[in-house]
DNA sequence: GATTAAAATTGACGCGCCGTCAATAATGAC
DNA sequence: GTCATTATTGACGGCGCGTCAATTTTAATC
C-alpha cells in the first residue's frame, strides 16, 4: 500500500478544498460567480498552485461534473438493479433522479455548463474520455432494461422504433424538467402540479404511451415508489426526497 | 404619421445592425463570443454609442431573445388555430416548433442563456415586462387547445391533473430534445432515431398516455403534419423543415 | 445664416478576471 | 549538509465590461 508523504496529503485535500469551494459559488451565482482569483484567495494558496491541479477554469467545472456524474451513474446502475417488473425498475431511475437532485442540487446548473461543448473542448482529452466512459456505462445500464422489457414481452416497440427511444423520451423529460424548474420565474409555473409530481406524471403518461406494462392504470407505482426508496436506496429518508413539492 | 428624421432612421437602423452582429457572435460561439467591444467595432461606432442602445451584455442577450420569442409565440398561434381535432391543433404546436427551430437555429442558445435568472435580472423592467407578457400569451393559446379537448370529450385528465400538465409534458420534451441536441457529442447520440423524428415518436406517446383521442394507432398524424404545413405554414417548404433529420 | 440648448458620440479609464512565467522557497534523496 | 527536483508565488500582459467627462452633431429659434 502506497502511503502518502505529508506533502501528497496537503495537496490531495488541496484538490478537494478547490472543488468545494468552486461547487459553492457555481451554486449560488452560476458559471459567472466562478473565480479562479477568488478560489486562490478562499482556499489561501496563491493562484498559481490552483492552477497546478486545473488547467483552466473550464477544467474546474469539468471536475466538477464528473465528479457528480460518477454519483449519478452509480445511483441509476444500482436503480437499474432493482428486483421488480422491468417496468418498476425503469421508474426506480426515475426515483434515483429525484433522490440524486435532492443530494446535488447544483448538479444541473453545472451539467448545462459542462454540456456546452465549449467546457470540454478546453478539458485534458484525459478528462474528455472519462466524461464518456461515464456517460457512456449510464446509457449502458438503462438500454439493458429496455431490452429485457422487450424480450420479456412487457414492451412492443413499433416497427423501426429502437430501444433506446423510450430512453431518450424519459431523458429529455428530466432534462426539460429541470431545465425549465432552474429558471425560477414565476411566469412560468403556471397552475402546475407541485415540483415533482409533474415530472412524475409525464413519466407515466409517456410510458403508458410506449405501452410498457403494466400500464400505469393497472400498478400503483406510488406504492412502488416507496418500495423502491426502501430497498435500492435505504440510506434515502423519503421525507428529504420530497417527493410532494 | 410621424416621419422620421434621417438621425432617427439612422438609430433605429443600427440598432437592428447590433442585434444581427450579436446573434452571429452568438450562433457561432455561444455566451463567451458575444463582445460589446467587438459589436462596437464591427459596427463602426464606438463602445459608448451601443451602450446607449443596451444597457449591458445582458440587454442584449434579452432584446434577442424577446424578439425571437414574439415569432415563436405567433406561429404557436397560428398553429392553435389549425382546423381539424384538437389533437391535430396540439400536433400543430409541435410542427410549428420544428418550422420555427429551421428558421432560427440560433434560438435555443439564447433561451438558455436568457431563462437563466441572471441575465433578466440585470435587465430593464421594461423588458421583464415585455418577456413575461409575450411567454404568457404563448400559454394561454396552448391551454386553450387542452381546455377544447376537456371539453370536447377527446382527453380525460385523471383525478387531481390540470390542464397545463399535459402542456408541461410536451414543453419538456421539446425543452430537452433542444438541450441534448445542442451539446453535439456524438458519444449521447447513441442508436437514435435522426433527429427530429425522435422528438416526433416521444409527442406521440406521451400523447397517446394521456389518452388524448383519436390515438396514434387510430390516426395518421404524418398525414396531418403535412396538412398541417400546408395550410397554416403555407410559406414554409416541407423540403426545408428536414422532418426526416 | 447665426445662435444656442439639447442630444449624440467618443475613447480613455478603472476594475476584475484569465492564464503565464521567471523568480523564489520547500522538499527529500544521498 | 548539499543539491537537484518539485512546489509556490505574485506580478504581468491581455481582454472585456461599464462609466463619464469632453467633444461633436443636431435641430430649434431668431
Amino acid at each position: 500500500m502506497p502511503t502518502l508523504t505529508p506533502k501528497q496529503r496537503e495537496i490531495v485535500g488541496r484538490e478537494r478544498k478547490i472543488l468545494d469551494v468552486a461547487r459553492g459559488m457555481i451554486l449560488e451565482g452560476g458559471h459567472g460567480a466562478l473565480s479562479m482569483d477568488r478560489i486562490a484567495e478562499e482556499i489561501d494558496y496563491s493562484k498559481g498552485t490552483v492552477y497546478q491541479h486545473f488547467s483552466s477554469k473550464e477544467d474546474v467545472v469539468a471536475a466538477l461534473f464528473i465528479e457528480t456524474c460518477a454519483q449519478r451513474t452509480a445511483m441509476f446502475q444500482r436503480a437499474c438493479a432493482f428486483r421488480g417488473t422491468t417496468r418498476e425498475r425503469v421508474t426506480a431511475i426515475g426515483v434515483a433522479d429525484r433522490l440524486f437532485v435532492t443530494r446535488h442540487p447544483d448538479h444541473f446548473r453545472i451539467e448545462n455548463l459542462a454540456d456546452l461543448d465549449i467546457v470540454f473542448s478546453k478539458t485534458s482529452t484525459q478528462r474528455q474520455e472519462m466524461r464518456n466512459r461515464i456517460k457512456k456505462s449510464m446509457m449502458q445500464a438503462m438500454d439493458r432494461v429496455v431490452a429485457e422489457a422487450v424480450s420479456a414481452g412487457d414492451l412492443e416497440l413499433a416497427e423501426g422504433v429502437p430501444h433506446c427511444q423510450v430512453l431518450y423520451g424519459l431523458w429529455s423529460l428530466s432534462v426539460g424538467h429541470h431545465t425549465i424548474r432552474s429558471s425560477r420565474d414565476p411566469s412560468e409555473q403556471m397552475a402546475l402540479l407541485p415540483g415533482w409530481l409533474s415530472l412524475w406524471q409525464n413519466y407515466l403518461a409517456l410510458l403508458d404511451g410506449y405501452g410498457w406494462t403494466p400500464l400505469s392504470t393497472q400498478w400503483d407505482y406510488l406504492a412502488s415508489r416507496d418500495r423502491i426508496v426502501a430497498e435500492a436506496f435505504p440510506e434515502f429518508d423519503p421525507e428529504d426526497a420530497q417527493f410532494d413539492r
